[in-house]
DNA sequence: ATCCCGGCTA
DNA sequence: TAGCCCGGAT
């Protein structure tokens, strides 16, 4: 065993959290965000592609990009199959382009290997490049339509907010955190729950001047509560910014 | 200056 | 486990 948690996991009751995830649902049916991936014919490559070309990038920046990449290479055939340099070129206003075109081509040429077929176990999908904890998760809940949380800073700072704990270093490697959110995305369609808490984190629970004031959640809030309703909110990031 | 629906490498 | 990758938005 590691060192002792700073914190001790402390319980949150099943209520609490199905309290949550029904108010977070609600705001999710007025609010939420369209993306071509999210589409009723969105294709597990374009949902796929999504999720390795969202990682450090704006969803929005993503969404802009991706009609130029899907027309040039409209599946994982003619990725694998890409001229790196053409793939670079296409990646470039996303950022991270040297790097993502190699990995998406050696994806591309993984999964051709597999008939493109994704594997189901977490173990195998991890195995392949470009596919770390966060892709495995979108992989079985978006292709395979799996019940698991998709566990992201996002997801992370928003139960952390509402629920009063702290993660440990990693996220990935929090129980307490993990346990939550597997707990939150149960009992529901696990894509809703993950797009809602995705949307919540990007709109309203956001990492700096969370909209607070605003927020349908705050009155359960621990974090709201903690600073007042969110009326300070803004100034507690100023705070943080000290000026010189 | 910091963050964006992380993964990889040392 | 930290630092890097990278352009763009705030």
């Amino acid at each position: 065993m590691g060192p002792l948690p700073k914190q001790p996991a402390r319980r949150v009751h099943a209520a609490s959290i199905a309290a949550f995830r029904r108010r977070l649902l609600h705001w999710f049916s007025s609010s939420a965000r369209e993306f071509p991936w999210r589409a009723k014919d969105a294709t597990p490559y374009l949902q796929v592609l999504t999720e390795v070309l969202v990682q450090q990038t704006r969803a929005e920046s993503v969404a802009a990009a991706l009609p130029a990449i899907v027309r040039k290479y409209p599946g994982w055939r003619s990725l694998a199959k890409a001229k790196v340099s053409e793939l670079e070129r296409v990646l470039k206003p996303l950022g991270l382009w040297r790097r993502r075109a190699r990995a998406l081509k050696n994806l591309a040429s993984a999964l051709h290997a597999r008939c493109l077929k994704w594997p189901v176990e977490r173990d195998e999908l991890e195995s392949l490049p470009a596919v770390g904890q966060y892709v495995a998760s979108a992989v079985r809940i978006f292709v395979h339509g799996q019940r698991e949380p998709l566990v992201d800073v996002n997801m992370a700072r928003v139960l952390e907010r509402y629920f009063g704990s702290r993660t440990l270093a990693d996220i990935r490697h929090d129980p307490w955190l993990q346990e939550l959110a597997r707990q939150v995305v149960s009992e529901e369609d696990p894509r809703l729950v993950n797009w809602a808490v995705l949307d919540f984190g990007a709109l309203v629970c956001t990492a700096r001047n969370p909209r607070c004031p605003t927020c349908p959640l705050r009155k359960s809030c621990l974090y709201s509560l903690r600073t007042g309703s969110g009326k300070m909110s803004l100034r507690v990031v100023d705070a943080k910014q000290r000026p010189r």
